[in-house]
DNA sequence: AAAAAAC
């Protein structure tokens, strides 16, 4: 209901045609099709540099802000019992943030600090470094996006923050700045107020992301010398002795690497004041929390702030998420779980698993835009779909999965930041966090398994600002799945044949297919919840359909 | 629901 309220109070503005026009500022230097370039074009940046840009473009066309005024409002939720009294929600259309990126912000929690409208504003509410400012601007920053504006106030004032903000909309750096920002001097330097050793942890769930957020981080920090290490087994390696240890500043990791060190006894994490947790879903999901939580329990500075950032959050994970944290402040830029409208989404159906090869060398025989990045459901499906590729033709085809080597992998990365692939195929590794500002388009050759997959597969395109094309092959066998995913595409503006909406409830299809009927199990706590999410989702999924039905006049009644 | 990823 209240979702509802919201959006339909006009919460959200969405100017296409605004987009379109912005849009094309960047399309002018990606090449039309393979067939007619020979070579990619040099980015505007240095290939290493290539995540630098969120604040590029569209300010010109920023209309003028007005949202100083906004109003506080009170605001009780019913679904959420534990929320304070004296729990505030704002809400505003963020006119700071480049256009592609003006989107609905809600900010929940007590005493949430205004957002800044620029980045100097922060040096002269926060005494942000003008060497930090500098940086920013030789990096291309010009204007803080949605989450950046509202995200970093809030970190800046030492607060928890559970950001949710779409893909490609500079995540990155709402948690790197102000961490620079409050940490002083450097560990070696010995006038660290805060004490030598680490006072900064940012975990990752690949190795390929925590390189890029080092990246990020360097840069940034040029011209101090804060020590910042991309912790691998080498770099664990130099931090044997507490002597060393004590002059690191920042650790950036991935969760098993620092778990092993914890374990051996060759890192203490007693004086971390920062912890952030990048990709929050995925570090909170199954797989990840047991070493999340031994992070946690490490990290046993009585000061420490952490914060958990994504795109996706499903509800069981912003519940972890909310205990770790201490009196958080919750932002959402735009719509939790939602691509970006300026990913042009299709749904394109393939019969079955031996159609798929060549539909897609159909695909590639036609015009694309390169590189084109393809993710299959396993490691040896991309390796045998990229040899298939390789086998008929397609030029500079490269493969990434995690059971590659250290060293292959980094090639491949590399070749991508370079423009050298054309037709990337990788795995799950890929989905999450990597910003390679080239990628038009993106294939999902095998069918997400989560909406949250989705919506991270398809955001290595339409990043900041630009624009992105989706496809997703389905298979009848997908056909249990379909619906769920069809309705993000709706709820992101993209449009669905109106057959696949219209089949049944996915559990239901689901079960008949496998023809087992599970028997009814006694009913237990952590089921409810996931009917309570499902009944939420589907709200928002409403909401979505509304709000377009607003700005394009049309009618679509939704159900279901 | 299910594979991938983390050392």
């Amino acid at each position: 209901m209240e979702a509802f309220q919201l959006l339909s109070r006009g919460g959200v503005k969405f100017d296409k045609k605004r987009f379109q026009k912005d849009v094309q500022l960047f399309s002018k230097e990606i090449p039309k099709s393979v067939a007619t370039t020979s070579q990619l074009p040099d980015g505007e940046l240095p290939k290493e540099l290539d995540y630098f840009k969120y604040a590029a473009g569209g300010s010109a066309k920023r209309k003028a802000n007005g949202g100083d005024g906004k109003a506080a409002k009170k605001r009780k939720v019913e679904e959420e019992p534990d929320e304070d009294e004296d729990e505030e929600e704002h809400e505003d259309v963020d006119e700071d943030a480049p256009p592609t990126i003006r989107q609905r912000v809600v900010a929940k929690g007590s005493n949430v600090p205004p957002h800044a409208e620029t980045f100097e504003a922060l040096v002269e509410r926060y005494q942000m470094s003008s060497l930090l400012l500098s940086n920013l601007t030789a990096n291309g920053y010009k204007h803080p996006t949605g989450i950046q504006s509202h995200g970093i106030p809030i970190l800046l004032e030492s607060r928890d923050l559970a950001a949710i903000s779409p893909t490609g909309t500079g995540k990155t750096l709402s948690y790197l700045l102000p961490l620079l920002c409050s940490l002083g001097a450097p560990s070696a330097s010995g006038k660290s107020e805060a004490g030598a050793g680490v006072r900064a942890v940012i975990v990752a769930p690949t190795r390929e992301l925590a390189h890029q957020i080092n990246n990020e981080c360097m840069k940034l920090a040029q011209g101090r010398k804060w020590r910042i290490i991309l912790f691998s087994k080498a770099t664990a390696n130099t931090m044997t002795d507490k002597a060393a240890r004590d002059k690191v500043d920042i650790i950036i990791s991935t969760p098993l690497r620092l778990v092993a060190s914890l374990k051996s006894g060759s890192l203490e994490l007693d004086n971390v004041r920062h912890l952030i947790l990048d990709e929050a879903d995925r570090m909170l999901d199954a797989e990840f929390f047991p070493q999340v939580e031994e992070i946690l329990a490490a990290c046993t500075h009585p000061k420490i702030q952490k914060a958990v950032f994504s795109a996706t959050l499903p509800a069981n994970a912003e519940k972890m998420a909310m205990q770790m944290l201490k009196d958080p402040i919750r932002v959402v830029i735009g719509l939790k779980d939602t691509p970006l409208p300026l990913i042009a989404q299709s749904l394109t159906y393939v019969a079955d698993d031996p159609s798929k090869l060549p539909s897609l060398l159909a695909y590639l025989a036609k015009p694309y835009d390169p590189p084109v990045l393809i993710f299959t459901s396993s490691q040896p499906r991309a390796t045998s779909l990229a040899q298939e590729l390789v086998l008929n033709g397609i030029p500079n085809v490269d493969c990434l999965h995690a059971g590659m080597t250290k060293k292959e992998r980094e090639d491949a990365v590399s070749r991508m930041r370079r423009g050298e692939s054309w037709v990337m195929i990788s795995t799950e590794v890929m989905a999450r966090g990597m910003d390679f500002k080239g990628i038009r388009e993106v294939i999902n050759y095998d069918f997400p398994t989560s909406v949250q997959s989705y919506v991270h597969r398809i955001g290595r395109t339409g990043r900041a600002g630009r624009e992105g094309k989706a496809v997703t092959y389905f298979t009848d066998q997908d056909a249990p799945y379909l619906k769920t995913i069809a309705n993000v595409l709706l709820q992101s503006g993209s449009t669905v044949p109106e057959w696949i909406l219209k089949l049944p409830k996915p559990s239901k299809l689901k079960r008949r297919q496998m023809g087992k009927v599970k028997r009814e199990e006694t009913v237990n706590p952590a089921r409810k919840i996931g009917r309570r999410d499902a009944i939420k989702k589907r709200r928002d999924m409403v909401a979505g359909s509304k709000r377009r039905t607003e700005k394009e006049g049309k009618v679509e009644g939704e159900q279901d």
